[in-house]
RNA sequence: GGGCCUGUAGCUUAGCCAGGUGGAGCGCACGGCUGAUAACCGUGAGGUCCUGCGUUCGAAUCGCAGCAGGCCCA
């Protein structure tokens, strides 16, 4: 049985009745087994972070994947969906530290770190739990009761695995790189670590003695005198112009080698005296030259080096445009260093301290070096200036100790090997937009650098490396048997550190390998995700049933991130990219167009926006109000504006039912072939109305166009269904008898609604749902269970784009007349005489003779009058206005004669005798008027307006006859009782007894011809109406009606 | 500094790929409707299509150079 609803839109009770009935059938589950025979896809979700808020951006993208899951298993896909967790990493073990008060790496050392992990592990798992009741509420469907973690043991041993792969293959490899180094807490630190502030630090010139020549100077700028005993090369711009300067100071001359528009600085800095450029050298000239190391006798080691002039694009011209590189202690040096094959000299240990390999400074603390290193520079005359600087430089967020570059052991796997073939696989994803393959990752993937997949930190996925200290053999265990069977032990519960950091191999040298310390990337764990889900290597029948992914989706900040990670770790693995199609979205910027940030005070909480407005709203505005690949501007009105059109869809679904209900309407009953014959030609309309959306919606789903696929559908709520064909169909439901036309009426917007339902149900599920069940379920019991269970439209016979094609010709008519009504000051509730038509095109004509019944009641006119095309109406006034720039030529002194006869005379008789004959004739004047002397003017009739479209012209006959102001005066009345009726908060079916005391003769004649009417209408037992009668009844209202007084009472 | 994306009415946007009179919604003003009613509907005003240069008979649309915002990198 259909029942009747509230009449308010209340998402809030709404949602949370929905959530409560899909826990109650297993909704969810019923819809994934339905499909179980189908067609798999398989999605794979990329892993928020276990941070415990879910952001509007993190909202929107599991909307996005929820709405196009939900919409995929419509069309009988098997959808695979397991939601996915990413809770390894750094930014958890600061907050854990946070909350226990530490400082630093040692803090967790003496604490314990099988105890420091215990609650890096609990915070993972309650914020885990805290985001997904977050996103449950967001109506979003996924495999919520298992997920993927990637902190279980099953996941960490697909990492594991993989890394055995990439060993196998070759591709992993022990290696330096420079990393941010807090040399107080002893640990390397991540780039979003490191807090900038100013810094106040020695600024020098060294002149760096050339090999193959005397007194020659190739001349560097560094704020940091303690890097130059590691100093390798001397880098300079391959497009810059540098000279060779024979420098003058206190009568001894030296030449200099600097940039050319740098000459001048240098040598103020230097404080030289005079000076005499020699020659210029293009920077690329001066590769190869060649230098020696300025503390070469305080540091043997750099005496062994070779030390030469390099190119690199990075040089600025800026101090000296030579640039002193250190590969041990920079990063644009280290790679420097990488590329032209030269030592990685860092002789600087984890505290800070010189090593021995720095000689005479061995055991000095970087910290106390400069003023050291500068007064040795001095000793050898190579300090050419020296002086402060105030610059901006990188602190340890929590000790805020400067950091270090520091050149150390990491792992690494060789990404760039595989770079053409990753090229060539990611061509053949099928990636929406189209740039975000072929422009934006392409370019990303080109620059393939190995990955660095090692960090000295203990809440990750350890790395599964075993080395032997003595023969330095390397193994890799792949998986927990594997590992079990190696160290002979057989229980094994923890994969996590410090638990396998106590296991030891034996190595075949005799002695025993022991694991590396260091933890996994956390990008290395969400990169195995595609068969961690799976639970490969484990299993292997999911794998080879499922894999790889049909789709993922996620934000273009992923291009460096998910969408990379994933690929090398799958070209390391299987050899081939492992997602199919990928769906790029964008980012939730504030309402500024800027990014949402805690410190500029400007984010919005996805939860706030559910409080307001309920989850639906911000699911619908998240997917409408721009392409899922561009930022999204949050607006509040926007979204109530979202907001306000889901009130117009409950409007539009609530309105029948009390009718339906009153009527004991049963769709199993009333069906297609017992009303067909009773549809109008607007019911044909609109059910062929919603099968073209569908196929609309369809058609945008296929290229992921989600904002075009609900605009469409909004479109159609707001312009066909509430504002035409509720108002058309109005009147049909208020009849009260058993009328075929009402019971048309019923069946059509039962069906259009139950369509309605299925269409909107992947983005708005749970008004679709409420819908569903009341309309459809509610009514038919082999229904399925749920909206969710319904197969997406597949019959398109109703269809009829010809007839949809009228209507938007007839709606543009009605528009026009409405138009020109409001010119004529005549409110919709008189009806008028008649209109006339004047159209352009044949179609149009079509369509008003297919429809005419509709115009005639939405203008409330009498009449239509539908001229041909090209056809003057003929009750069309004309006004001759003469050309005085011919007129006056032609008849010269008689012009102006001429110009008054032609005013004078009846326009109509000189446009029939132009027309007809070629000519007008004035006889007084005895003068003919030719068709070029003339030209003639629209007069619209007295109370003709007019207004138009591109299609035709409407003509709006507003004059008054004694029928219209019966008519109109009567509906005035009948207008204001059925307010009184409201104001009294009457049923519907209540009768009443009314009293209308009208204070003019004629209108009160007029009226009473509509008595029957009036009577039937407010729905009255009695009704009395006169001129001087007593007024009385539960409510007496006195009402100005077009400037006659009317006192109005009623009573039940 | 580089790559990619975005820039259209006060606000949110369609149109741009395939050049030919810029189209919506919100807001605003005025009006209508009153059996969806603390709802709903119509009409109107409102545009240097980010700027400049170019290609073209013709540019919001194509090209180049800027400016502003976003993501990533350096």
């Amino acid at each position: 049985m259909i029942h009747v609803v509230g009449s308010q839109y209340n998402p809030k009770d709404m949602e949370s009745l929905i959530t409560s009935f899909w826990d109650e059938i297993g909704a969810y589950s019923k819809v994934r087994e339905l499909r179980r025979g189908g067609e798999k896809f398989f999605f794979v979700d990329g892993p928020p972070y276990t941070t415990g808020r879910v952001h509007l951006g993190t909202a929107w993208n599991k909307v996005i994947k929820d709405s196009i899951l939900r919409f995929k298993s419509m069309h009988g896909f098997h959808v695979r969906d397991r939601a996915g967790w990413d809770m390894h990493g750094l930014p958890i073990e600061v907050k854990v530290e946070g909350v226990l008060g530490f400082k630093s790496k040692k803090d967790i050392e003496s604490y314990g770190v099988d105890k420091f992990v215990a609650k890096c592990k609990e915070f993972a798992l309650s914020h885990k739990d805290e985001m997904t009741v977050q996103f449950e509420s967001l109506g979003v469907w996924l495999n919520w009761k298992d997920p993927y973690m990637t902190l279980r043991n099953e996941y960490i041993e697909a990492a594991w695995w993989t890394l055995k792969e990439a060993h196998n293959k070759n591709l992993l490899e022990r290696g330096l790189r420079v990393v941010n180094w807090c040399p107080r807490c002893e640990t390397a630190i991540a780039d979003s670590e490191v807090d900038y502030s100013d810094e106040t630090d020695h600024s020098i010139y060294v002149k760096f003695p050339l090999s193959n020549a005397d007194n020659e100077f190739i001349v560097i700028w560094t704020t940091t005198p303690w890097t130059i005993p590691a100093n390798i090369a001397v880098a300079v711009h391959p497009s810059f112009e540098y000279v060779r300067v024979r420098a003058v100071k206190n009568g001894a001359s030296e030449v200099l080698i600097v940039a050319e528009e740098l000459v001048e600085n240098v040598l103020r800095a230097g404080r030289y005296t005079d000076y005499e450029i020699l020659n210029a050298i293009p920077g690329n000239n001066l590769v190869g030259t060649a230098y020696e190391h300025p503390l070469k006798d305080k540091i043997p080691k750099q005496a062994v080096f070779a030390h030469n002039v390099y190119t690199a694009d990075f040089v600025t011209a800026e101090n000296t445009g030579c640039v002193h590189i250190a590969p041990g202690h920079g990063m644009d040096d280290f790679l420097i260093g990488v590329e032209y094959g030269l030592p990685i000299f860092c002789p600087v240990d984890s505290s800070g301290s010189y090593t021995e390999d720095a000689g005479k400074y061995a055991g000095l603390n970087v910290r106390d070096a400069g003023d050291i290193v500068l007064s040795d520079l001095e000793e050898r005359g190579l300090l050419l200036a020296s002086g402060r600087v105030t610059h901006r430089y990188g602190h340890c967020w929590r000790c805020d100790t400067p950091i270090i570059y520091r050149a150390t052991e990491q792992w690494f796997l060789q990404i760039s090997k595989l770079k053409e073939a990753m090229l060539d696989e990611i061509s053949k994803v099928d990636w929406y937009p189209d740039w975000a393959g072929s422009a934006r990752f392409h370019d990303w993937v080109s620059g393939a650098r190995d990955w660095c997949i090692s960090r000295q930190r203990y809440w990750g996925v350890p790395i599964p490396i075993w080395v032997c200290d003595s023969c330095g053999s390397i193994e890799v265990i792949g998986t927990m048997d594997e590992l079990k069977a190696r160290a002979g032990q057989s229980e094994l519960v923890e994969l996590h550190r410090p638990y396998v950091d106590d296991i030891e191999l034996p190595c075949e040298c005799g002695d025993r390998k022991k694991r590396v310390e260091d933890v996994f990337d956390v990008w290395f764990d969400s990169a195995v995700a595609s068969w961690a889900t799976l639970g490969f290597p484990g299993k292997s029948e999911e794998f080879d049933a499922w894999w790889p992914a049909n789709f993922i989706t996620e934000g273009y900040d992923q291009t460096r991130g998910w969408f990379y990670s994933q690929l090398g770790a799958s070209m390391v693995a299987f050899g081939r990219v492992p997602y199919k199609s990928v769906l790029v979205h964008g980012f939730a910027l504030d309402d500024t167009g800027r990014k949402m940030s805690k410190r500029i005070g400007n984010v919005i909480d996805p939860k706030e926006v559910m409080e307001r407005f309920g989850a639906e709203t911000l699911r619908y505005y998240v997917l409408s109000s721009s392409a899922p690949w561009d930022d999204l501007k949050f607006g509040w009105d926007e979204v109530a504006n979202t907001h306000r059109m889901f009130n117009i869809l409950w409007n539009v679904y609530r309105f029948p039912l009390p009718y339906m209900v009153l009527d004991g309407f049963d769709p199993k009953k009333t069906t297609y072939n017992s009303i067909k014959h009773a549809l109008r030609v607007e019911d044909k309309w609109i059910l062929s109305g919603v099968k073209s959306l569908a196929e609309r919606v369809e058609l945008e789903m296929e290229e992921y166009e989600l904002h075009n696929a609900t605009r469409a559908i909004s479109e159609f709520i707001l312009d066909d269904l509430s504002r035409w064909y509720i108002q058309l169909t109005r009147p049909r439901v208020w009849n009260e008898a058993n009328d075929p036309d009402k019971l048309a009426a019923y069946w059509v917007l039962h069906t259009v609604l139950s369509d309605l339902a299925i269409i909107i149900a992947p983005f708005a599920p749970f008004i679709a749902e409420t819908i569903y069940q009341n309309l459809v379920r509610g009514t038919d019991n082999n229904a399925p269970e749920s909206v969710h269970m319904c197969d997406w439209q597949k019959d398109f016979s109703m269809q009829n784009p010809e007839l949809e094609e009228q209507m938007e010709i007839v709606r543009d008519i009605v528009e026009a007349a409405s138009n020109a009504r409001q010119k004529a000051k005549r409110k919709l509730r008189w009806p008028i005489r008649r209109i006339i038509i004047k159209p352009n095109t044949k179609k149009t004509i079509k369509a008003v003779k297919t429809l005419r019944k509709v115009i005639l009641e939405q203008c409330n006119s009498k009449d239509i009058l539908i001229l041909d095309v090209d056809e003057e109406w003929n009750e069309l006034g004309v006004k001759v206005i003469p050309k005085p720039a011919i007129i006056g030529p032609a008849f010269k002194q008689n012009a102006g004669k001429v110009r008054e006869a032609l005013k004078e005379a009846n326009s109509i008789a000189v446009k029939h005798s132009i027309d007809t004959l070629g000519r007008f004739e004035i006889p007084e004047l005895n003068i003919t008027v030719l068709p070029e002397m003339v030209e003639f003017k629209e007069v619209l009739p007295k109370d003709i307006t007019i207004a138009g479209f591109s299609k035709a012209l409407v003509y709006v006959d507003s004059a008054l006859t004694r029928n219209i102001e019966a008519e109109g005066y009567s509906r005035e009345i009948i207008r204001r009782l059925q307010d009184m009726r409201k104001e009294l908060n009457l049923r519907v079916e209540d009768k009443i007894s009314a009293v209308v005391n009208i204070n003019d003769e004629r209108i009160t004649d007029l009226v009473l011809e509509w008595e029957e009417a009036i009577v039937h209408e407010i729905r009255s037992k009695v009704l009395v109406i006169g001129m001087d009668i007593k007024v009385k009844g539960a409510l007496v209202k006195e009402w100005n009606v077009e400037g006659i007084m009317m006192t109005m009472g009623i009573s039940k």
